[in-house]
DNA sequence: CTGAATCCATTATGATACTG
DNA sequence: CAGTATCATAATGGATTCAG
């Protein structure tokens, strides 16, 4: 008997998208993947793209999807100095879900509460 | 001269996007989305299913989902109680994106290194 | 037995200053 | 320009306790 899918995904399929989830979850790391996977940027050019991150979180998470095989780092022996991050062959087959992710929110992005950003916040009367 | 995209997604669209960056960046909302995704869950059954988390950190992460209108809550009055979870209309919109996630993994994922979960552990050998 | 709340240790992230 | 260092705060992990 061979085993084959039966609804949209297997349970053991779950077993080995973790690692996936794992290197995405950080908490910049969606959004850094997502520019990346349009171009090449420069650190202060990913800083100045996104508003919230620090100068520290930044270099971290892009340590983290670098030591991921996720984004390559090229530093350039300039002067000034110029570093730039690429996504990798890897994480260039990223690019249909973002579209997908893109899409999502387009269609239903607009039906959207208020909440910022992280939990906490009370939920403004969530009963 | 009209404006069209041009390569894979416009500037404009990454500010629209932080919002949905945002309530997927929780270090277990993209596992918990996966997996509600195939079906409905139980409290437990996700617990279960997801192996690091705690009844604490299950508990925060759907709530931030159910807050962000990506999740919701079914109480029965039963005896023993239950409560089950799932995707709302809004969130089944996810679908694609998970596939297309599965798919990115199942072709790429074989070529990763070793790194658990988070930084910090050492990238073995990592230079 | 299911699900949530509390206390505390550890980690991740935010803010600022400083260096090559 | 591209980080690193340091300290403060928030988020998360772990165990236990509490409520229905």
């Amino acid at each position: 008997m061979e085993k084959q899918t039966i609804a949209t995904h297997d349970v053991d399929m779950h077993e080995e998208m973790r690692r996936a989830f794992a290197m995405l979850s950080g908490k910049w790391k969606l959004e850094i993947m997502w520019l990346l996977n349009q171009r090449v940027y420069r650190f202060n050019e990913l800083r100045k793209a996104i508003p919230g991150i620090t100068q520290h979180m930044l270099t971290a998470q892009l340590r983290d999807l670098e030591a991921d095989g996720l984004v390559s780092r090229t530093i350039y022996a300039e002067v000034p100095p110029r570093v730039e991050y690429e996504m990798t062959e890897k994480a260039r087959g990223l690019e249909p879900t973002m579209n997908a992710l893109a899409a999502w929110w387009a269609e239903f992005g607009s039906s959207i509460p208020s909440r910022t950003t992280t939990r906490g916040r009370k939920a403004s009367g969530q009963k």
